[in-house]
DNA sequence: CTGTTAGCGCCTTCAT
DNA sequence: ATGAAGGCGCTAACAG
């Protein structure tokens, strides 16, 4: 009955301690089932031979992989890396080990990707889409009882953990005319690329009605090739040319002082500009980046406790979302006009 | 012999298309070995069930996971998530999903994450540690056989793909010294912090031997905190004060930057900064980041086909380094000095 | 070209 | 407190 060269096992630890594989699984799995003695034993012997549960097969037998499938654009723009950062924390300190894939903010990649996360048999998904409305992917999830979580994405029928993009943009329209902006414009990828740009958009012209403003038409470059060429145009008038810019995010807003620099006119002396997500390395340029900054490592941690709990629970309505709450960074972009 | 309720397997597949569960396998394994008629059919009926292969039964029964674990300090550093994104794309090509645990630049968390990635039964490790000299880490990888690749460090020994930190910084300097600049300084966060910062050091040393420039002390200032006394030491003496400043990274340079023109000092007129990484940012902000581009995704890249190709050939002496070499960003943080 | 069979390593009732 | 036994879903011989 003495086994040669058994391969690294549970039955293994088992023979060499003198105990059945059962005791040995118990050990690692309900200490409390054991007797102290035994399980040193058993533990001592494990550490001896370097053993480490086979992942594989206690997923096959419990049907639970411990993994959650993350879908996001890409990891080139910052607020993304955050966001995973705070996923990938929580999902470590609830036991679970993530598996991140980028979509490239193509909704065909998007299908895909999350194809293959399913093939992995993540347990749930936590997915930024680049819009979840009548996303065919959301109805097969449901079909499939899988649970997801949608970050920074809002949907009424689903669970999102966002901010509250169209009245958070509608806060810095105020506060633009507060410190005496009138010509306020919006910069803005293409809107059809994601939700968020919509939202922020919609933002935009509420805050301007709101305030009695006039809304300009809105100036949609485009996000993934360095065209600024809407700008210029936007620029080219100086008497009509806006005093304030308010970008869709914070890349396009460096994209667009940058541009606004070269054009000759100073940030924020001539136009101010405004951003959107609060990546921290605006925090660190000069000038500093004055933007509403989204808690993205927060949104990627609330993602993973409301999956969490979906998962554990096996219940699906209880799919509470969450708007968390913006502040705005008070950067140095941002002029406050005199009163005329 | 007809099957209840059974669940969604192979073998349900199987019985409703009429043949044996060895079938279905080839189907999805060895498509060739089955015929076209047949095969069509099983393809059908899986469609029509949804059915999807189980990861773990198939890990469990070919003792391969197809994923590899992914070991990096923080993704909140740009140039992390740069490669990362490298690595996802790559290994998603290669057949592969990826599991990525941050760090924190903390030895102890290296292991215990590394430890977490091992009980996953990961097939490969990606690592960029502090400082792989001495690391139980890699003894321990050695003795498992489990084959990695570290990314950005560099050790004669092991199999890394990684930039020729001291020679690009030399290169700097020497490009400095070019421009009329004679007192150059160089910044950095904690030496015992990482490899490359030592690395990078050294390069200042030598490149200033090398321009027969006397080498002043480093600065060294906290990473992790925004303590910048340091600088402001450095600075103090208007007169000994240097005129160009080496950071040893990106996020450094723009802290720099940000302090000394907080000091009333200007950027590049007063004082010439360069950073290293190229951060994409980096080229977006003004003025743009003068600075020393590592093509980060394609140090992603290529540590992900290392990788699989010392998981595929088993060979473990195979594991060739590869030093890429890096660009020099013209940004707008230096001057060019008048010859006296 | 297709079917039969025997596990991969583990967990978990059910006995003892 | 511990052991025995079955099976999670799949693949890779080996037959036919």
């Amino acid at each position: 009955v003495i086994g040669g060269e058994l391969s690294m096992s549970i039955l293994r630890i088992a023979q060499l301690t003198g105990v059945s594989p059962a005791t040995v699984s118990r050990v690692f799995n309900q200490p409390e089932k054991v007797s102290e003695a035994t399980r040193l034993r058993v533990l001592e012997q494990a550490q001896k031979q370097g053993y480490r549960p086979n992942a594989a097969a206690r997923t096959l037998r419990t049907q639970r992989s411990h993994m959650i499938g993350v879908l996001l654009p890409t990891l080139l723009n910052p607020v993304f890396a955050e966001c995973l950062e705070g996923v990938a924390d929580t999902a470590l300190a609830e036991g679970y080990g993530i598996m991140p894939i980028a979509s490239g903010y193509d909704r065909v990649q998007e299908i895909s990707s999350v194809r293959r996360l399913l093939a992995q048999n993540v347990e749930g998904l936590i997915m930024i889409l680049t819009d979840p409305q009548e996303h065919p992917l959301i109805e097969e999830l449901l079909a499939l009882k899988l649970p997801f979580v949608l970050a920074y994405n809002q949907h009424p029928d689903y669970c999102c953990v966002s901010v509250d993009n169209a009245r958070e943009v509608a806060a810095v329209v105020a506060r633009l005319h507060h410190q005496g902006h009138t010509r306020i414009s919006m910069l803005s990828g293409q809107l059809s690329a994601s939700d968020r740009a919509q939202a922020r958009y919609e933002g935009y012209l509420r805050g301007m009605a709101n305030e009695g403003l006039r809304a300009q038409a809105l100036i949609e470059v485009p996000f993934m090739s360095q065209d600024m060429a809407a700008l210029d145009e936007a620029l080219s008038d100086s008497v009509q040319r806006p005093t304030a810019l308010i970008c869709s995010n914070d890349l396009l807003a460096l994209r667009c002082i940058r541009r606004i620099v070269c054009t000759g006119l100073s940030v924020p002396n001539d136009i101010s500009v405004v951003g959107f997500d609060g990546i921290e390395v605006g925090a660190q340029i000069t000038p500093m980046l004055s933007t509403v900054v989204q808690p993205s490592q927060r949104i990627g941690v609330e993602a993973v406790l409301c999956l969490v709990k979906q998962i554990k629970g096996e219940d699906f309505s209880d799919s509470t979302s969450r708007v968390l709450s913006c502040s705005f960074r008070e950067g140095e972009t941002v002029r406050t006009l005199q009163k005329p």
